[in-house]
DNA sequence: GGAGTCAACTAGTTAA
DNA sequence: TTAACTAGTTGACTCC
């Protein structure tokens, strides 16, 4: 499936950002090493979406303890499989075995005890294996995690390569998991959007149409001479190309031109 | 138990 | 060629 948006580059989105990943602004740039990954395969908290939305709108910074710092002290305990560059993991990587990625500070660590409290639920022992199942898992970012991606998210939906590490080595995540999240989260406020859009077009909303009709025919015209609103969708036989308000993909220009 | 959400994943595309 | 993107899917998980 081929969706036509109105084109644009990723330089484009990226122009008008500062440190755009040249060579000399790379400092913030984290060299490759090895992370932690909250693979455990068990309930890590208990985050509404609720919650992750309110993130979004709370303009609140998140608390000091989440800002960049060394990340190689992150690790407690090497994750079996290697994370692959393109995050696609391995079949090592997919078992349960990892381990919980610890929080950075004393700070952030009470706000998730506090915050996870009695919400854990562990299917199995700490670092313990079940050898022969493959199960699929999948990480649950943490109440300021998800805060800080939230709150990065509704200011730069895109983020250059350094952003990124940056972000990621801040947050105690992998790059990949920061880039998986923000393609998701892009993804998902579309999907919204869309949705939300298609809703509205769908409403039987009235709209004045004009219809043309001989000299001294006054069919569709009610009361004094006003002209007869009539349903959107019965305006499709008289106007076709409202049709296009059925096509999600033609609802930006519609927007911007006034259409609705 | 089903629906909804989420992170992780795949496939295909694009730009440098 | 490679990395990042979108669109869609998968599987784990939560909530009702």
């Amino acid at each position: 499936m081929t969706l036509s948006f109105s084109s644009f580059s990723i330089k484009d989105i990226l122009t008008g950002r500062d440190a755009r990943g040249k060579p000399g602004t790379e400092e913030l740039c984290a060299p490759e090493r090895k992370i932690c990954i909250d693979y455990s395969g068990r309930t890590v908290g208990n985050l509404s979406h609720e919650d992750a939305d309110d993130a979004h709108i709370q303009s609140e910074r998140l608390s000091p303890a989440v800002s960049v710092s060394d990340g190689s002290d992150s690790c407690r305990e090497e994750a079996t499989g290697q994370e692959t560059e393109h995050g696609q993991a391995t079949d090592e990587q997919s078992t349960p075995c990892m381990v919980r990625v610890e929080q950075q500070t004393d700070q952030v660590d009470a706000e998730e005890d506090e915050y996870n409290k009695g919400t854990f639920s562990y299917s199995s022992a700490e670092g313990q294996c079940r050898p022969g199942t493959k199960k699929r898992s999948r990480a649950a970012f943490s109440h300021a995690q998800v805060h800080e991606l939230e709150r990065r998210f509704s200011t730069q939906r895109y983020l250059s390569g350094p952003e990124r590490a940056d972000l990621a080595r801040a947050l105690k995540l992998t790059e990949t998991q920061v880039k998986i999240w923000f393609q998701n989260r892009r993804y998902k406020t579309k999907r919204r959007q869309m949705a939300a859009e298609l809703a509205a077009c769908s409403s039987p909303k009235k709209v004045a149409v004009k219809v043309l009709v001989r000299d001294d025919q006054k069919q569709y015209h009610q009361g004094h001479g006003v002209p007869m609103t009539v349903p959107l969708y019965q305006g499709f036989q008289y106007y076709p190309y409202m049709r296009y308000c059925y096509q999600p993909w033609s609802m930006d220009s519609m927007w911007h031109g006034g259409m609705l």
